[in-house]
RNA sequence: CCGCCCUUAGCUCAGACUGGUAGAGCAGCCGACUGUAGAUCGGCUUGCCCCCCGUUCAAAUCGGGGAGGGCGGACCA
């Protein structure tokens, strides 16, 4: 796999190819970046630009982790004290799930968000966007139902954090495309450059198949799932023996498959009774894909398999939850 | 600063005029059927009716005060 094809591995959308290409022919030593508001329990979705992360340092990239106190606390997340613990129990978790600690720069946003100089480009940024603007790029993001002044700003800090913590590649959710394009033309009036972006899909709502996985509406799969919660999550899920579900729904058990098994494992065995037919072998999520969907493969038989390898990737982080919880 | 509107189940809302032990849809949960889930049947759960004070035998409902949210006006010298 050469550098360009494992950046973009998995990704829903890059912007722009070229510059991508152009960061891909000498990876060594560029950086990019992932915003997360601090949550105390790694779940799914966060999981999935880890992954992304991985990617990235396998490639030769630097990976900074913002750890986003500042704009948890703009989104009503809680007091700067009770955020700074729910992010060192998140950058625990992101270490124990196999993010390279030596190659992981994590960073506080007030370590440098509130520095004069940082606040004077924000507010020359401030002039230089609507508010109607700044509002549709936090649609997807925000937290409580009332549009406050502050979430107006989060989006635009966001722009400016990939300036001043000088990265070459933002990474995000396809949630965060607003963002990145506010940013992408914002930037630039301000004397910067626009940043190039690459975002991660979003796995369908678990047990609806419907829109995306919503952590903090419906299920979702978190490090801190027992095994047996895992278990039963996964065989709750939607997952119809095709690959490409009516109407606009999609199979969250492939997807996951795809986007959290298969980056992380050679290759995947699926125990099956001998009364069916007995264990399959995958080396690749296509192959997988294809028994599904033709019926070699019962979707019964895809979800234990799947909730094991969930587990194997859970349980690090699981356990130092736990001793963090004990200490 | 002033005025108007809203607040009832997890969600969207009815009920308020005319006081009498709180409802619907959706969601959720449980069963049946499927070697998974969904769909489809069958069943079930859910409430500080925003808070306080008052009137009354009795208040979600009437009166007063307050809080939160929304909208508008005024101000633009």
């Amino acid at each position: 796999m050469d550098a360009y094809e494992r950046i973009t591995r998995n990704a829903a959308e890059v912007v722009t190819e070229e510059e991508v290409e152009a960061l891909a022919e000498d990876p060594d030593g560029k950086r990019a970046y992932v915003g997360y508001e601090p949550s105390g329990v790694l779940h799914i979705g966060h999981l999935l630009t880890a992954n992304k992360l991985i990617d990235l340092q396998e490639a030769g990239f630097e990976v900074v982790v913002l750890l986003a106190d500042v704009h948890a606390y703009l989104n009503d997340k809680g007091t700067f004290e009770g955020i700074r613990e729910t992010a060192e129990r998140m950058k625990e978790q992101f270490l124990a799930y196999g993010l390279d600690e030596e190659a992981t720069e994590f960073r506080y946003g007030s370590e440098f968000e509130n520095d004069e100089d940082y606040v004077l480009d924000l507010h020359e940024l401030e002039r230089e966007t609507s508010i109607s603007r700044a509002e549709r790029a936090m649609s997807e993001i925000k937290s409580g139902d009332t549009v406050r002044v502050s979430q107006a700003v989060y989006p635009l800090m966001q722009a400016l954090d990939i300036e001043y913590l000088d990265v070459d590649l933002a990474i995000g959710g396809m949630e965060q495309r607003k963002v990145h394009m506010l940013a992408r033309d914002v930037l630039p009036k301000a004397g910067h450059d626009a940043p190039t972006c690459l975002h991660t899909p979003l796995i369908a709502d678990l047990t609806s198949g419907e829109g995306k996985m919503s952590s903090s509406s419906g299920v979702s799969i978190s490090m801190e799932d027992s095994t047996e919660e895992i278990a039963e999550k996964v065989n709750d899920a939607f997952c119809p023996p095709s690959a490409d579900p009516e109407g606009d729904l999609e199979n969250p058990v492939l997807q996951i498959f795809e986007y959290h098994v298969f980056p992380r494992f050679e290759d995947v065995v699926v125990e099956r009774p001998d009364e069916y037919g007995g264990d399959l072998r995958y080396g690749s999520y296509d192959a997988l894909e294809a028994d599904l969907d033709s019926g070699e493969l019962h979707p019964a038989d895809a979800k234990g398999a799947l909730a094991d390898y969930l587990d194997d990737l859970i349980a690090p982080g699981r356990e130092r939850l736990r001793e963090l919880r004990e200490a």
